[in-house]
DNA sequence: TCGCTCATGGTAACCGGTTACAGGGGGGTG
DNA sequence: CACCCCCCTGTAACCGGTTACCATGAGCGA
């Protein structure tokens, strides 16, 4: 592999002079400039970046610490920030912590020296948590993760309101006994949005102890929820899920036993993944326009890396939009019959 | 941020002491390896990966280029990447070529000096382009790619004899006109499975020239190409899609026209994404097991990152299975008629 | 008690770029 | 014709960690 040493000889001139033609720093002639590009090309000359961010003190790349790489959600971030990151010319460095806290300090301490800024999302971890892990030298931004306490800009969702307002448009389509299957008990998302749904049913519903079953957003924890509603044990005549995932689950599931959705029981998700749009019926969920989160997220980076201070007053909530789909459409259900049903 | 001479200073010791104890190499006493410890512990010291890389020259991380970061498609494949990475304490530097031949080139580059090994899937690219871009060596192993002629180990799918078989249960389901709605025009996975498609035509239905449409793996061209069917200049009674999305796209379009899948029309994919078990009637299609081709492919590279020479005849070719779901489902359709169809 | 061996720790060079500073040559001007 | 200044180029130190090689001292046998 070649070094810049070995161009600097090639074209007859010394590191410093290879150097400058290289990176355009303009104090080099034409000729001279001519003739190192010749010996790049010649002996294919690649910088290394490992020695380069030394030096330099940047690695263009920023670290990317999501916790799991499961399902479109976060395939989705990741093409938010790529699309971003893209356009600036920086890499992106992905770090898993796979769920446990302790990871998360292993994927955040692995990443000095490799990376100029942090994007991450901790919903499972505790601010205080958190905060001992962060380096606060390290320009980072949280995704999902409202941090004012720590002083840190976040890209959040506004989960509380999104669930309100979703719980207040099931109750509006005639729903008297609304359920919520609830994400993970520890994840901060989750509990905003449980939230939501129970001061919503209070206060426009009067219902003071609504059922919430146990999920965790995996598309079986859907289908176990689904599998309880079914005993008929206890009175329903809508879903809230938490998140789209426990929603399809849930829908295949009251397929498979005979309760038809719209028509006998509302559902509707959270998130509005891809995938929402083409289940059957459509599903009706909160949108949250997932690539947005990233994309938002990276753009607050980069103004961190450009020199801004950011701190936590700098953020960002994205307000979820409700997209009312097939999974609550009791209008069209109740012309169509059971008949053809899109 | 604490450096290595800190930690010695701190500790009471050389550099070299307090790196070989950081190190675990052996030749350092008890005492002596906890008191720098505790200094690493006190200065919160964290060996910078850059300066590291520089002199061991390896840096734990591969890189992965892919054309594209859109669709489940590629968020299985990173899912499978990452899971065996994380076991190996490997990182991931994600590279995306934005489908075009030039970035590819730049991604590849701008990787040197970053990575050990390389993970790229170019479905667009001409083996001798990418052979004038990879450099000879830094391990590699190609995703999805056949490339016997350089001698380069790959992980692909037996796209050929997938889409062949496809076909042959198409027509062993009745159907005499198959319409394939093609991917992009150089995408070589896209090319085989055409060519399994016309093959099967001609040899098991004797037609010599089927119907293709143009495509390009997009929902929107699967819609397309259903617009296409309902205005019935043509004879058709199955398609037969190059991925899954697009099949999505075309049930969905023949869904708004009025024709009924299957049974006016049978459908099938190719992919298995997850997509494909949602959709109603699910999708038949050829499971791929997306993330196998990531896993494996990393399996590969880090053999080879362990010195072993792994060159083209080292490489795994996955065969897809047949899944047999709704889209051809023609005897639970009849029965059925028009009424509940899961 | 002396000399040898071996374990342990220190010094300094090196990985491959970047850049402060010094030096040198050419052109313009008094 | 001499001098000055500016611009280009080169030398060398440095980024932070690793490691070859050397020095030192302890431990052991004779």
């Amino acid at each position: 592999m070649a070094t810049l040493r070995d161009v600097a000889r090639e074209a007859g001139v010394s590191v410093a002079t290879a150097s400058r033609a290289i990176n355009g720093l303009g104090n080099v002639t034409a000729p001279t400039r001519a003739a190192v590009m010749a010996a790049v090309k010649k002996l294919n000359f690649v910088p290394h970046s490992g020695a380069r961010s030394l030096t330099r003190r940047k690695t263009d790349t920023v670290g990317v610490i999501l916790p799991d790489l499961f399902g479109e959600f976060f395939s989705e971030i990741i093409r938010g920030i790529d699309l971003v990151a893209h356009e600036s010319g920086m890499h992106l460095l992905l770090g898993n912590m796979h769920g446990s806290a302790h990871e998360t300090a292993a994927a955040i301490a692995s990443m000095r020296g490799r990376v100029d800024g942090l994007l991450v999302m901790p919903p499972e971890l505790k601010p205080e948590t958190l905060a001992g892990h962060l380096d606060p030298a390290l320009p980072t931004v949280l995704l999902n993760y409202e941090a004012s306490s720590l002083d840190i800009p976040y890209v959040a969702v506004d989960n509380y309101r999104g669930a309100y307002a979703m719980t207040e448009a099931l109750l509006a389509q005639g729903a008297r006994h609304v359920v919520h299957i609830a994400g993970p008990k520890h994840n901060r998302d989750a509990r905003d949005r449980q939230r939501g749904f129970v001061d919503a049913m209070a206060r426009i519903a009067g219902e003071r102890s609504p059922v919430i079953l146990p999920g965790d957003f995996s598309e079986e924890a859907g289908m176990e929820a689904a599998r309880l509603l079914a005993q008929g044990q206890m009175p329903v005549d809508a879903v809230f899920a938490a998140n789209d995932l426990m929603a399809v689950g849930c829908i295949m599931q009251l397929g498979e036993t005979g309760k038809k959705v719209p028509a006998d029981i509302l559902v509707a998700g959270f998130d509005d993944i891809p995938l929402a749009r083409h289940v059957s019926p459509t599903l009706t969920t909160m949108q949250v326009h997932i690539d947005q989160l990233g994309s938002t997220g990276m753009m607050m980076l980069l103004r961190m890396l450009r020199g801004e201070t950011l701190g936590a007053s700098s953020s960002t909530v994205l307000t979820p939009a409700l997209i009312t789909r097939g999974t609550t459409a009791r209008l069209a259900s109740a012309l169509a019959g059971s008949a053809v049903q899109p």
